[in-house]
DNA sequence: CTGTTAGCGCGTTCAG
DNA sequence: CTGAACGCGCTAACAG
């Protein structure tokens, strides 16, 4: 037997009425039971079943002291299996602590951002964790405390100029310093770098990485081998393989992030397809499934997202000890990617 | 000017005695403003940002009429990119619709997915969108009609049976059946089946289509060939590496997933490394990123698991015409990969 | 045009 | 151990 349709939801009146109790009884008894006859409380959850009844979670986060037990999170491109990743991570501490998630793509868009977030809060979600969407200090005006009412921020990847909020970051300099000097020590003194948005805050500090292991090793960059406009793999593709049609071409490629190293490798593969030689070594920021059929030579600055997601869910959840956000750094570590060594997850 | 912290969310209320009318006047406002001097308007918009006050969508969606905006999603395993893509599908789709989601992992387990699915309905989704966990139909009674208190439903990819709901799914016996016909007609009679659990629709329904071409070509399936656990990478590559160690090792295989094709692959150019020939040709169920890389010759049975997120939610938000179920069927493409046409997306 | 009343589903508080 | 009353934030419906 179920609710007549178009009677409405089954609410705990239905479920009193059918069990021959008061409302509350049933509020009791779906409570744990705590101070109710067992035999009523087996009437009742008869009376559950027999109805389809569920709890109306949104009307019960309305009374004080209940929450919703939502997290919001706001993703820049779900397109990337980066963030997909990064998702997982987020959803699987959530999980843990018996919270659901809210999941919603800016696609690198502060306008949509913000209306996200103000959907978020005004679903009163616990916490928002947020990769904040490329652009200046004057649009991030929804990231600020004052308008997030009082809803705890953990910013990931990126942080924002002006935002005082608990970040979880990568060590982006570090990371695209080291991956740069691996291949200036083994000669190379052309080298391309491949990049997102100059805006976005991972493409300034790894450009910044890049720059200076260049300029620690006596080399100028040369501005007609930066590329620092491509947010998918076509792009990056095309902008690759413009340069390898240069009079003097690149020996070798930073790609600042996974889709700029697809886009590379791809390029020069097709490129190579005339020729013998191996062409242009890449180094990428990132991982990525099945970097080990590389036809070039590749190294990766590489991290875990998911990890990245759990740091920032579980920072979410930690206590905030001090009013100041925390900001906490990932480390990356550098893995020459061999053909026959194929490690995959 | 913010809220006094402590002193609780900024309400109607607030607002309205901040700007010196009546909540009623604010909600209005808020509505649209018809009805309302303009001059309130005003001044109950400047109480609003200054007070930082977001309108409860719980509270709201409470009265009835109003509904929540939100549609539930649950899928087996987020840690494919399979499914983070079908995810933004359903984003994407959700979103032109003004709705958000909500994302759950069931990691294959019908339990979990007993449990997202009750929460979801809990927090009154307009509808529901599963990729429904592998397991046998007595399993399943959470997603029976009568237990999701009228809220509509949608499976993706895979059918329940006993379960009449309306469907999105691909053509798998087909695209199986096609697939391993593209081996066959290349002369190979020793092929292997890489596979996920016969539980799950989609495995059944592939090993169907396979084992069909098969028959038609006068074949017998040697059970020495058929592996059907393997849920990730690291498990086909396993398997893959196993067969290839046979006395008589297979010339070619069918791989239903990507997780499959992927470990074979690897496996493949891993053993072969050591070798000159080409090693046995892949056929694989699904597309994914770099199959141009592909060491080994390869043939894919591709969709697309965005579009299969978008149908899935259309044929949610398409105002249900019958009664009963429609279900949709995705055809697929035969692809025959070649590493010069590298086409990546 | 504006304010008052009432009730959405639930659970804390207080009476029985 | 059980039930009745009240109010969480919001907005139709009905005054004024």
């Amino acid at each position: 037997m179920v609710a007549s349709p178009g009677s409405g939801p089954v609410t705990v009146k239905d479920v009193a009425a059918h069990a021959g109790v008061s409302p509350m009884t049933v509020s009791r008894t779906l409570g744990g039971g705590k101070n109710v006859r067992p035999e009523l409380q087996e009437l009742v959850w008869k009376s559950v079943t027999a109805l389809g009844y569920h709890r109306n979670e949104n009307a019960r986060s309305l009374r004080p002291g209940h929450s919703s037990g939502l997290i919001g999170v706001a993703i820049t491109n779900l397109a990337n299996p980066y963030y997909g990743d990064f998702a997982i991570g987020v959803e699987e501490v959530a999980a843990r602590h018996g919270r659901r998630i809210l999941l919603g793509n800016s696609s690198e868009d502060q306008e949509r951002e913000r209306q996200l977030i103000a959907d978020f809060i005004g679903r009163q979600v616990e916490g928002l964790v947020v990769v904040p969407a490329a652009g200046g200090e004057t649009g991030s005006a929804h990231l600020a405390a004052g308008a997030l009412a009082g809803t705890p921020l953990v910013l990931a990847s990126r942080l924002v100029p002006g935002i005082d909020a608990s970040a979880v970051i990568l060590d982006d300099q570090g990371g695209a310093e080291a991956g740069t000097r691996v291949l200036l020590d083994v000669g190379h003194t052309r080298i391309a770098y491949l990049g997102n948005l100059s805006s976005v805050f991972t493409g300034q500090r790894r450009f910044e990485g890049f720059s200076r292991a260049m300029s620690e090793a006596g080399l100028e960059v040369d501005a007609e081998l930066v590329r620092r406009e491509q947010q998918d793999v076509a792009s990056a593709r095309d902008a690759m393989a413009a340069m390898l049609r240069l009079p003097e071409p690149p020996t070798a490629v930073f790609a600042a992030n996974n889709r700029n190293a697809i886009g590379a490798m791809t390029a020069i593969a097709a490129h190579m397809h005339t020729g013998g030689d191996p062409g242009p070594s890449v180094v990428g920021f990132d991982g990525f499934e099945l970097a080990e059929l590389s036809p070039v030579p590749l190294t990766l600055v590489e991290h875990d997202a998911r990890q990245l997601g759990r740091r920032a869910a579980e920072l979410l959840f930690a206590a905030p000890v001090s009013e100041a956000g925390v900001v906490e750094t990932i480390p990356v570590r550098i893995r020459e990617v061999r053909r026959d060594t194929a490690i995959v997850v």
